[in-house]
DNA sequence: AGACAAATCTTTCCAATGGAAATATTTTAG
DNA sequence: CTAAAATATTTCCATTGGAAAGATTTGTCT
């Protein structure tokens, strides 16, 4: 079956086009400047016509934080292939984090604000877990707290995890900055603890 | 000049009340529960009154913002009197930062989030910068890098506040949760890394 | 005291928004 | 080929932030 790309009158894959032009905006003018009106007019059609594919604004900013679940592993995964060590996957990893909150403040603000992106969402869930899945394979084995159980290694996670994203979304809220002295911010990197793999030193 | 509490033309202290009303409206209903004419309707005033002393929606969130910080330094605070040791303050001011984001989780969300709150206000700037001095007495001495040069301190202001930042976010965004097996989630104590002033181990 | 200015607050109006309800159009199934 | 399901539109509504203009109170200056 040919895909016919002219002027369907069921667009045949609205709800694609919806998500893409959705990200669009909020690239461009972020998060306020989404609304159901201003997207339809961008794909040129009613302004219900999200509504009946999302359900409603949240169904439609959960859909979009899913996708960027989605776009953010990619994006911490990018680097680790070409990283050899352990501790360059980590780098990597933690670099992946900020750089993506960097480049798409708006999108990872929906990914983690409750009130746009229900987590209760199984499409949201599984990209979540999957992004961070990542973090739990680096924090494997790292020897923080020099134990080697679950129990360690959960709050290594925890650690770990709220170490960036803390970084992260104080970056991002422009909460930090160089100092009074001009000391310029550090990298992630540079604030990390020194960290090191067991039996790996 | 006594102050005539009973039905004043100019009500004489409105923009504390709205602020108070605002404050409560926000513990109750959240933000979203938070506008103009809502807020006029409980101070029993008209919805442009607040607009008057504020500005606009945003004026008014940036005032509660500011408000907030100040009951978070005050927070922070709280337990540093009655702690003996540094590593005791520490951990006081680390669990007044999270129990404040967990008691007035959506308070602490129009603090940080710039959509709502402007950081270039006076006002915020000024009480902002006051709790962030709590963290930078504490942090003070830490001996994370073995170093005590102006940049392993600035080094360490930033990780420790990312840390206790992420770790209050995610809790509240809710992306933190037991795991799989059931482990529980840890307290921020114990997700720091072993921590210890110079000379004081 | 009186008058003019400044502030405080209200009334009225408007455009934008999310959403509900009913209808029209296209596709699919039997 | 027809009924049912899906997709999409039109129309309507309540709510919201804000602009503009007017009313009321307070302050100041002579």
């Amino acid at each position: 079956m040919t895909v016919n790309n002219r002027k369907k009158y069921h667009h045949g894959d609205l709800r694609n086009a919806l998500l893409e032009a959705g990200l669009g905006i909020i690239e461009t003018d972020g998060v306020s400047g989404l609304s159901l009106r201003a997207l339809a007019a961008k794909v040129g059609v009613s302004h219900t016509a999200p509504k009946n594919h999302f359900g409603s604004m949240k169904g439609l900013m959960t859909a979009i934080g899913a996708e960027g679940f989605r776009r953010f592993a990619a994006e911490m995964r990018a680097g680790l292939s070409t990283a050899s060590s352990r501790m360059d996957k980590l780098r990597a990893a933690a670099e992946g984090y900020v750089r993506f909150a960097q480049a798409h403040p708006e999108l990872f603000r929906i990914m983690f604000s409750p009130e746009y992106c229900d987590f209760k969402s199984e499409d949201v869930q599984s990209a979540a877990q999957d992004s961070y899945s990542v973090l739990v394979d680096i924090s494997k084995g790292l020897d923080w707290d020099k134990a080697d159980t679950p129990d360690a290694q959960w709050r290594t996670e925890i650690m770990l995890w709220s170490l960036v994203h803390g970084y992260a979304t104080l970056l991002n809220s422009g909460q930090i900055d160089d100092d009074a002295s001009g000391m310029p911010v550090p990298s992630i990197w540079e604030v990390f603890p020194e960290y090191s793999y067991r039996g790996e030193n």
